[in-house]
DNA sequence: TGTACATCAGTGAACGCGCGTTCACTGATGTAC
DNA sequence: TGTACATCAGTGAACGCGCGTTCACTGATGTAC
């Protein structure tokens, strides 16, 4: 073998980083093929050597991107202080640095409505990255909590973390940050709730 | 004036309509302005004797979108039930019509994302729609609150809203209809939390 | 150690294709006489 | 009432352009002798 073993599969990392950051950056359209090899330092030519398709790029820059956010909540949440884990974390997700680098942050928020869209195999990583998030949210909650008012709870702050990061960015500097702070604000006071005793009764989904 | 005066912006209504639906249902890079214009019931060439552009079409078709919300939205409020207005306003919002119907829905869950990478006209217009979405529940929020607590709760829920439902379709089908019931479920046992001695101290925005 | 070689990662020109946009035109309409 | 006309909403062919994808090639590398 001419070449050591490991070379093709630092180049394919290079361009799946290089991917990641360009899709949140800049969305999926306003990103070619030519534009991610370029910013991986190579030339668009050799793309397909390494990918089947602009697709098959978009699973495995969107798989790594959920991961890269994984590993950035965890380590938040495992910070010391006064809120719980799962309040950390959300509280890490709404901050000023996530709301201004959307490139190093959750594809979820930056390219969510597109990769709905988008065809089987993005779509089935996509709902993994989700349940990735959910699970780990999940564990980072109260475990004494039942598990349904658990899951629900979990459910609830995934929602408001995605939401509140969407809307804030389309709200523009000022206005956008204290969005922020507000959305923070209402998962404090939802999560610090003294309402053990929560609500039995099923919700139903329509409400005619 | 050979024609009659209301029959051009008769059809400029009927593009943007079109465009609304379109945009809503397969994304802006997923629709031509040749598609619009079909959809219509109209050629394509015709099209620059009503727009500027793509993009401005698009913020049309974004202020629309909004206002139709605004009017659905409101009318599932102000029907009679046990909950209170914001709540039913959002249980009509995580509602499984909505979900399956992204083309009658909010363009902030299906476009949101991409708007925010828009150009400055589209995103103003964007800005807008997020504020008369927050004023319009903060009118259905319980009047007796403080003023910043209500502020609060109303972006909490917003954000719970539109991540809501951008998670839910993400899940597909079953995942993502019990989702949907998930976040209803939070949000019936934020808002009915007794805790009216909100937290007074601010949330700071970042946490590290 | 040095040289010839086979491999294959990466190059860069080229291909169709669909897009946003332009423009000369057509033909339906209300108005003037 | 009927006809000639000016207006302009809508038509459809055409334009560049950038995109995803292909492919013949180049040249850096590890191996064999």
């Amino acid at each position: 073998m001419p070449w050591p073993k490991e070379h093709k599969d630092n180049t394919r990392g290079k361009i799946i980083e290089a991917a990641a950051a360009a899709f949140r950056e800049r969305g999926i359209a306003g990103v070619s093929v030519g534009d991610v090899m370029r910013e991986a330092g190579l030339t668009h030519g050799g793309f397909y050597a390494h990918f089947a398709s602009k697709d098959d790029l978009l699973a495995a820059a969107v798989a790594f991107a959920s991961s890269q956010v994984t590993e950035i909540v965890d380590s938040k949440a495992a910070t010391d202080g006064p809120m719980p884990p799962l309040l950390r974390a959300a509280f890490a997700y709404l901050s000023t640095a996530h709301f201004s680098h959307p490139e190093w942050g959750c594809p979820i928020a930056t390219l969510g409505a597109d990769l709905i869209r988008s065809g089987p195999k993005v779509r089935r990583t996509f709902a993994a990255g989700i349940k990735e998030r959910l699970e780990q949210l999940y564990e980072l909650a109260p475990p004494g909590m039942p598990v349904e008012t658990r899951k629900r709870e979990v459910a609830g702050v995934l929602a408001c973390m995605i939401g509140g990061l969407i809307l804030a960015r389309g709200l523009r500097e000022s206005d956008g940050l204290e969005f922020l702070k507000d959305c923070q604000g209402f998962l404090k006071d939802a999560l610090s709730s003294p309402t053990v005793a929560k609500s039995k009764n099923e919700a139903p989904v329509d409400s005619e």
